[in-house]
DNA sequence: GGGCGCAAAGTTGTATACAATACTGTCCCG
DNA sequence: CGGGACAGTATTGTATACAACTTTGCGCCC
């Protein structure tokens, strides 16, 4: 209903409209993603819808549960872990060679994604801060030429979105912006070696920053009963 | 058709059951998937074949191309590089971690493993043992207790098999039952380092054991046109 | 004889109908 | 008054019908 019914949506083009809202926290953990109601916001068949659900479900950040429909994952505190556990493995080389074959166009872009978080910091709206923390993030991959890797870390980036809104702990946005600046100058010096232990740094400062203790699933049904 | 019907097949099951075939190589890459061919194989209806494919895709086992069909994936050269790439960033840390973790029982169902392996090569069951082998490493990052990572490796392990169906210049059989000997030995130690170190020069010798020349797409089109 | 165009067949894309399962509220019984 | 069973409702699971597209083969024209 408060889709643009213009065109006719495909199921990547759902697909990706659903992660970003997810990613943005404008669909919390736990909600009910029926398909009757997206099929209907979206102006198409459950058939699509179904096959966006599924879509989302192989990135783990909707949780399929047979008879009972889709919802948006909640991950474990485990889970959590285990996903940065990941993200400390693969982004801080990629981070390495990134700076290596960094670009005058690749700084800019990235100098202007940090500007525009900041401004969507300033402006209160934290979702779109959040979604363009984690795209610098995925331009870091992309720079670094690796799509595979690329692709791995993407779904990471989303699913830490989830884990930051279940678990984060107190608001440290500028530490955000402060870590992607430092970044940012490595990258600019095409120094691998600072660039890569900014970003295992980077990343544990965000584990850090998480609330992890096993008293995790509060949200789990509880929330989801009252969610619907 | 010559699937067992007896029972009814699910999403999963029936993209287990092709994800099995193509990694031993059973179908190989290229090779059409046709919706009905599968829905009669199965005895079901293409709706689930269908989800089944796009689960696949996901896991880019296999390539759809809109109004055309589903194809066994064939990797680029570029794509090999990458998984491997992934791979090495990966398995190392996990082995070193495993090895830390390793009991009695863990080293027995390793032990089988590479047992079942030469029996596979003898009896000249190569695709088996191709399996055989991915499910050694997928073992190490189960015994890891690293969920997660074990379902990023999961995908690449599948990934390799394609990439060695492509690209594998001569058979180093030995060689890989040696290496996974030697890594047994260390996991038996415990000895983490060595178990990384054995992990990371095993994955470059897969590497150097292919042949990545960029003249690879002559199975592409050509053979696509054959296949069916 | 070669090439273009059109038509027919086959395959995939989407929607919809129906079946199966889970949820909700009510009624009856203890 | 509380608990359990049952029926109604709603939602998901699967199959099937139809539409759209691609491919293929034939025929016509140049």
């Amino acid at each position: 209903m408060n889709k643009i019914d213009d065109t006719s949506w495909s199921r990547d083009a759902i697909a990706a409209d659903l992660e970003r809202a997810i990613h943005e926290h404008r669909l919390p953990p736990g909600t009910k993603l029926g398909e009757d109601d997206l099929a209907e916001a979206y102006g198409i068949s459950r058939t699509i819808v179904r096959a966006a659900l599924l879509a989302l479900s192989h990135r783990h950040l909707v949780q399929l549960r047979r008879n009972r429909g889709a919802f948006v994952a909640q991950p474990t505190p485990r889970e959590a872990r285990e996903v940065f556990e990941a993200r400390s493995l693969l982004e801080p080389r990629t981070a390495h060679s990134a700076a290596l074959r960094m670009t005058e166009a690749d700084l800019a872009l990235l100098n202007a994604n940090i500007r525009d978080e900041h401004a969507a910091l300033d402006a209160g709206e934290n979702g779109r801060a959040l979604l363009l923390s984690g795209q610098f993030h995925l331009e870091v991959a992309r720079i670094a030429d690796q799509t595979t890797i690329e692709a791995v870390i993407s779904e990471l980036i989303s699913r830490s979105s989830l884990i930051i809104a279940l678990y984060w702990r107190r608001r440290a946005a500028l530490c955000e912006t402060q870590a992607h600046h430092a970044l940012l100058d490595a990258f600019a010096r095409k120094d691998g070696a600072a660039a890569e232990e900014l970003m295992k740094n980077h990343l544990l400062d965000l584990v850090a920053s998480l609330d992890l203790r096993n008293v995790a699933p509060p949200p789990a049904s509880l929330r989801e009963a009252l969610q619907r």
